[in-house]
DNA sequence: GGATTATAGTAAGCATTGCTATTATATCCA
DNA sequence: TGGATATAATAGCAATGCTTACTATAATCC
């Protein structure tokens, strides 16, 4: 009985990182790095506690991340003019460029992973995946006590 | 649209270990951890080779955790008698009792991260968590295409 | 029986991730 | 306005995890 979910959750998540690594691993870029570019390409500009945040990740782990793919001229990091603490972040040409290969990768590596899994399910793993991460988030449960207070005081 | 199952998954068991670690910090012991002497309990004397495909890791990866785990004492390798390369590992007494200690933290974080799903929705859950995993493992990959010989050339 | 091949485990090196602590800058409030 | 507090980012340390390379031992095959 090691069927346990959280168990169950994290080999999962490790093996779909490894597949994806597998696949892209001639690019050089790894599946959180992708991560990080795919999010720039919607959020172009952010600074990185808000790219932290959309991750769930702490502000130091994305730092570094920022720090390799800058390194890699993926990223560029440009001063905020309001906020002189603050890096606002820009993916660069180059990073646009692997983007659009890394793409397949991922499409592929989702398609292996849910192989004979029905739309339904899929849907139905969507949402509750979704569900357990507002549970676990610490942005969340702020709001919901926030919310608590809000409709009990009212 | 970052709604990307991969994605979201990566995040999830990231926060699970997350909230787990923070319960158990105490006791000084981490969610992979647990999950190592979790497993001995059910499979004493296994040598490390099983232990990390069973984990779906890389057994280097569960060699170092073997490590840390006896410099604390918790779990004991013994020579394998028939086998000198091979190592079997048990859990300790103080490896049991901690277990015991352990428990509630991972039936609390799981109590958490499953709040407000129901119990038809936790086991379509894992339905196709172990469904996904079967089809990124790699010793189900083998399984898989020495059925299909076997199958065939019936 | 002896060479070849396979298996168990370890070593080195790197990336990812977290914790706590620290620095620099903003903001707030008295 | 000036001190307290909050926020953005970084630094150091430790655990996890993978890849490649290596050693020691077993198993196999000619």
């Amino acid at each position: 009985m090691d069927e346990n979910i959280g168990t169950l959750l994290a080999q999962v998540s490790r093996l779909l990182r490894r597949s994806f690594d597998e696949r892209a691993r001639g690019i050089g870029v790894t599946r959180p790095q992708w991560q990080v570019l795919s999010l720039l390409m919607l959020h172009a500009g952010s600074n990185q506690g808000a790219l932290a945040e959309m991750l769930e990740v702490e502000p130091i782990t994305l730092g570094r991340m920022i720090d390799r793919l800058q390194e890699a001229e993926l990223v560029e990091r440009r001063a905020d003019p309001a906020d002189r603490r603050a890096w606002r972040i820009y993916l660069t040409e180059k990073g646009e460029g692997l983007l659009d290969k890394l793409r397949p990768f991922g499409l592929e590596t989702l398609a292996v992973a849910l192989e004979g899994v029905s739309e339904a399910e899929r849907d139905q793993f969507t949402a509750t995946l979704a569900r357990v991460r507002t549970n676990l988030s610490r942005k969340a449960a702020t709001e919901i006590a926030t919310n608590a207070i809000v409709n009990t005081g009212k």
